[in-house]
DNA sequence: ACAAAAGTGTTATCTTTACACCCATGT
DNA sequence: ACATGGGTGTAAAGATAACACTTTTGT
């Protein structure tokens, strides 16, 4: 049993979170930026407490930075490589700032507990975007959405995670009906199928679009939704 | 970093494995009887090394187990709950084996170290049965093939872990093609029907399913096969 | 000849796709 | 009036399901 900050963690197991949202017709992550020199770039991620399912932990990281308590999240994919370690990213995070203070690698128990083999377990989550206010966190320079087609590069394995994620979302989106929580209450046609078309980088004919997710029968027609602009107005939908 | 019977594992961390054979018309899977009193049974588990894959120790805990050296293996969920301890079986299991000698379990490590909160990968593996020969391991009193429908209560959630792989094999045996890997190299329609209708739970109608699989496309038709049988002979398949 | 199981073919039904057409909205 | 995007309908094509029919095998 080890320690890090105080916390009773599980040595050598590590959380990571693919956290999906959409906005602007765009399909998005949610990234951190360390506040250290470098360009860092990593996902929302964490540890285990002992007495905590793996699940309620993907619940605590996400919360701790959407502010969002009741998260649409799924388990995806072990990532355990035996040389999947902080070692390269710690060392040069030290080198670029603790040049001068001579870090003592060696005996620093938070760089031998960090810096050891660990295994990550790839959670998905899919969330209102603009319920979310990113919370950095005191690692955290910014905390901010990505196109999940344009990432930047991140730390370890990040890019691979968000990319099997991408694939998970793929294979389930249309098993679990999951999409309606990347959206607001009360959505149009063209925003879901913005969705889908991002999630299989293809483009969906319109009209057959609409039919197949209206013969799903999990949707209710509500108002127009009158936005100003010179075209009929779209039906708004929710979840039944 | 802890020891078990002088290796260096990962604490808390272990791999239960699903194998699924096919046999008399049945989908089974392998299940190991210990070798104490009571009547203890479990998936084929084990831990992972320092300097192992995950992946890699699945593979090793299943060599050790069946002695096949390539197996199918897809990782498939993550076993995380909090209370998921060896604690209750390793207490019944010392009370009937070991009442006399007055075990010491607050101060064993070997106790300790089994009986902390374990999270648990598991693995499911699809092999030719008639190509494994179960290996006892020290703690195996059998290791036997049962019925995936009539599997005997386990220790832990292997139970749940068995259903969690069935169901998994539900949405990959048609994604993945991988049923080919619970038959020898030659192999009739009607015995992928078989691995099918387990799976599923559910009859196919036989010249249709014919079609469908022979419209995947990747099986080459041999000889046919002359079992004695008074019907008709039937083909012989093999994967292209 | 016959029973049992395998293989082929045909038709009906359901799903998916392509696209024509009409409708509402603001300038 | 018209450009723009939204909604409905229909027909063609493709996939799935039901089932009749024929073939092969050993007794």
């Amino acid at each position: 049993m080890e320690v890090l900050n105080g916390k009773n963690y599980i040595n050598q197991i590590a959380i990571d979170c693919v956290v999906f949202g959409y906005e602007d017709g765009q399909l998005k992550i949610l990234i951190s930026q360390l506040k250290y020199k470098g360009d860092f770039y990593a996902l929302p991620n964490g540890f285990i407490f002992q007495e905590e399912n793996t699940d309620a932990a993907a619940h605590r990281i996400l919360q701790e930075r959407t502010g969002l308590k009741d998260i649409y999240l799924e388990e995806f994919k072990v990532f355990g490589k035996a040389d999947r370690n902080n070692k390269a990213f710690l060392d040069k995070l030290i080198e670029l700032n603790y040049a001068d203070t001579a870090f003592e690698q060696t005996h620093n128990p938070m760089y031998e507990w960090l810096s050891k083999r660990f295994i990550s377990i790839g959670y998905y989550a899919l969330v209102n975007i603009k319920a979310v206010e990113p919370q950095l966190t005191e690692i955290d320079k910014s905390l901010e959405w990505y196109n999940i087609h344009e990432l930047p590069p991140m730390i370890m394995d990040g890019n691979e995670i968000a990319q099997a994620a991408l694939k998970t979302l793929q294979r389930d989106i249309d098993e679990k009906l999951n999409v309606f929580n990347l959206l607001p209450e009360k959505f149009t046609m063209k925003e879901v199928q913005d969705i889908y078309e991002s999630v299989f980088e293809r483009a969906f004919v319109r009209t057959n679009f609409q039919k197949k997710i209206l013969d799903l029968n999990v949707l209710e027609r509500l108002e127009k939704k009158f936005t100003g602009a010179k075209n009929k107005a779209p039906y708004l939908y929710k979840l039944k």
